[in-house]
RNA sequence: GCGCCCGUAGCUCAGUUGGAUAGAGCGUCUGCCUCCGGAGCAGAAGGCCAGGGGUUCAAAUCCUCUCGGGCGUACCA
């Protein structure tokens, strides 16, 4: 429809004269409906090229458009508003043929063709595997599988990848903890191996201390345990399963790998099944140290060094982020010969752009905000196409409870993990949570609010309004009626809240290609409420059992229409959409 | 101090590339169950879109300043 009255007014518009040859029709929807299912502003626009009243010129180009290029397969009617707007009404011939194309597509009703072809990748979460996945990245999880989704319904091969580093100062801080811990397990006086001598010798030297915890409480630790250790109850976890199946064993190791292994592979396969539980499997889980090991990182910093971006001061190798729009310029290699983060980010995302995807698309946490500029930076100094990147910042999860703020930190022991609020609340409820608003605002996560919620949610709302055509539709068959498909049943389809209800529906494929486009779920959770919110009214307000045979076969078509789309909505959202509750 | 994000109904938030009378949910108040699922429907009240200035035929939206909140601002990851 959209497509059909832009080129229709394009061509209109090229018999006017004084008309700028770029000049591009914009049509939107008006927010009263009583101004009609399009509008375009052109009238305004071209004002002062023409030299004239917007309402005159509207009423040349609506002259000219009925004469010319006028389809009332398309259009019902089209009217000249007092301040020069132009109106069109689409002919309810158009919306049945549309809603017929959703009672014909199905499953696949919803899906385009902007990205057919192409090749995207979503990198996110991409949390390093010191500790459990926190309330925060399941904003992340659930934002960049949503986005990942709303692109492969646009016809976009679409790769999930999941980016970590498992090496350096982090982990061996992980390994110290775990293996103090273990340390502080054996120590307990009523141990199972207390009577072992090894155990015993091991308590005779044994020591503690006190450290503070995010909730100012002290907490006990050995005397081993690193100042910035992960306080995590997840580490003592991990410490007592190395105690089963190590027993004492360990005691005098003078290195903490073992440890540090351990504590990796089990924090990663808990990551895997987190994620798992929320619906989402990564395609590539991908180590940062293979870019340590084939040399990127090393050519990356040759290659920015052979631009003249580089200068070594204080022993440190500074890339001239000052002659980039920066205040500072950055440093890439510390004196210590270490690389900073930064320099393996941007050689991975040369090894991103290498592997020839199209679309890159990158979820960070509002604290990568000023360092993912330097990647680009980075990147456009060594001439990649920066334009094939969107970078999608989220703002903040604040959890609550009861209305008091917690903070979240793997390194402290007072966090909530997104297993601990799947244990309450649903993956459906969950995933709607962190998809239903704008990723730049901060989501407040009220957890009691949370917790008591599945019968407020809104996710609810559209599970119900699902499970209730399904089982009407059910109940209709029972009683020997059959949906008719046909266009001549659909046309019987004229009251009020039957055409706002199939406007609704036939809106998905333009929906869901503008949220894949702007990178924006919550538009999709916003617009299925509107969907449920239509059919309950319809539903209200037009009865189909005990109609008329036709009206009845109609309805139940328009129903029918009703969930596919609900369902194909909520699947992007990955979210069930049950027939029963 | 500097950089980025945010400020819209009592609360939580929508608001398409600037468009017509700024919209939902929750909460409050009125109605509606002999009837396909009341986890519902219909309606009401509730707003100087933080504030000032500017651009425009048109500003919640763009620019600028002020105020308020968040996150950064390490040779930590």
């Amino acid at each position: 429809m959209k497509e059909y009255l832009k080129k229709a007014l394009q061509s209109t518009l090229t018999t006017f004269p004084l008309v700028p040859d770029d000049f591009d029709v914009e049509l939107s929807v008006p927010a009263n409906p009583d101004h009609g299912d399009l509008a375009t502003n052109c009238p305004m626009k071209l004002a002062r090229h023409m030299r004239r009243a917007p309402h005159l010129i509207a009423n040349e180009i609506v002259d000219a458009f009925l004469k010319n290029e006028y389809d009332p397969a398309f259009v019902e009617s089209v009217t000249v508003a007092g301040g020069g707007f132009i109106n069109f009404k689409c002919s309810n011939t158009f919306l049945f043929k549309e809603l017929a194309l959703c009672l014909q597509d199905q499953d696949r009703y919803g899906r385009s063709d902007a990205g057919v072809g192409q090749r995207a990748m979503v990198e996110f979460v991409s949390a390093n595997p010191t500790g459990p996945l926190t309330v925060g990245h399941g904003r992340n999880a659930v934002l960049g599988d949503t986005v990942a989704n709303l692109l492969e319904w646009v016809g976009y091969e679409v790769t999930r990848e999941y980016y970590f580093n498992d090496a350096g100062r982090q982990m061996r801080v992980l390994g110290a903890s775990v293996r103090s811990r273990y340390e502080q397990v054996l120590a307990e006086a009523n141990h199972p191996l207390a009577s072992d001598p090894r155990v015993i010798k091991h308590r005779l030297r044994y020591q503690t201390k006190q450290l503070m915890g995010a909730d100012h409480t002290p907490i006990t630790v050995a005397k081993s345990f690193p100042e910035d250790g992960y306080l995590g109850d997840y580490i003592t976890a991990i410490a007592r399963d190395i105690v089963s199946t190590h027993g004492p064993s360990l005691l005098d190791n003078k290195t903490t790998d073992v440890f540090e292994d351990v504590a990796k592979s089990t924090i990663f396969s808990d990551i895997r099944s987190t994620l798992k539980r929320l619906g989402i499997t990564m395609n590539i889980y991908f180590n940062e140290k293979k870019l340590y090991d084939n040399g990127a990182v090393t050519a990356t910093l040759n290659a920015l060094r052979k631009k003249n971006m580089i200068y070594e001061k204080d022993g440190a190798s500074w890339f001239k982020t000052s002659h980039l729009g920066k205040s500072s310029d950055t440093v890439l290699v510390k004196g210590t010969g270490e690389p900073t983060y930064r320099l393996p980010d941007i050689a991975y995302h040369i090894d991103k752009m290498e592997r020839g995807y199209d679309l890159l698309v990158n979820i960070f946490g509002a604290d990568h905000i000023d360092t993912y500029p330097d990647i680009l930076r980075g990147l456009d100094v060594l001439k990649y196409d920066t334009d094939r990147i969107h970078v999608m910042i989220y703002q903040f999860v604040t959890l609550t409870r009861g209305g008091e703020e917690i903070k979240m930190s793997t390194r402290m022991a007072n966090f909530v993990t997104l297993d601990e609020l799947l244990e309450e609340a649903t993956p459906d409820v969950t995933r709607y949570f962190f998809a239903m608003r704008s990723p730049q605002k901060h989501l407040e996560f009220d957890l009691n609010l949370a917790l008591e919620a599945s019968d407020k949610n809104p996710v609810f709302y559209l599970q119900y309004a699902h499970a209730r055509i399904c089982s009407m539709l059910t109940k209709a068959s029972e009683l020997g009626l059959e949906a008719d498909h046909s266009p001549e049943s659909l046309t019987l389809l004229v009251h009020d809240t039957e055409i706002t209800l199939i406007k609704q529906i036939i809106s998905l494929p333009e929906t869901v290609a503008q949220c894949a486009q702007s990178c924006e779920p919550h538009r999709l959770t916003a617009y299925l409420r509107g969907l449920a919110e239509a059919f309950t009214s319809f539903y209200h307000s037009c009865r189909i059992l005990g109609e008329q045979p036709q009206l009845a076969a109609a309805r139940m078509a328009l129903s029918e229409a009703t969930a596919i789309t609900l369902r194909n909505g909520l699947k992007i959202l990955g979210i069930s959409a049950p027939t029963r509750m």
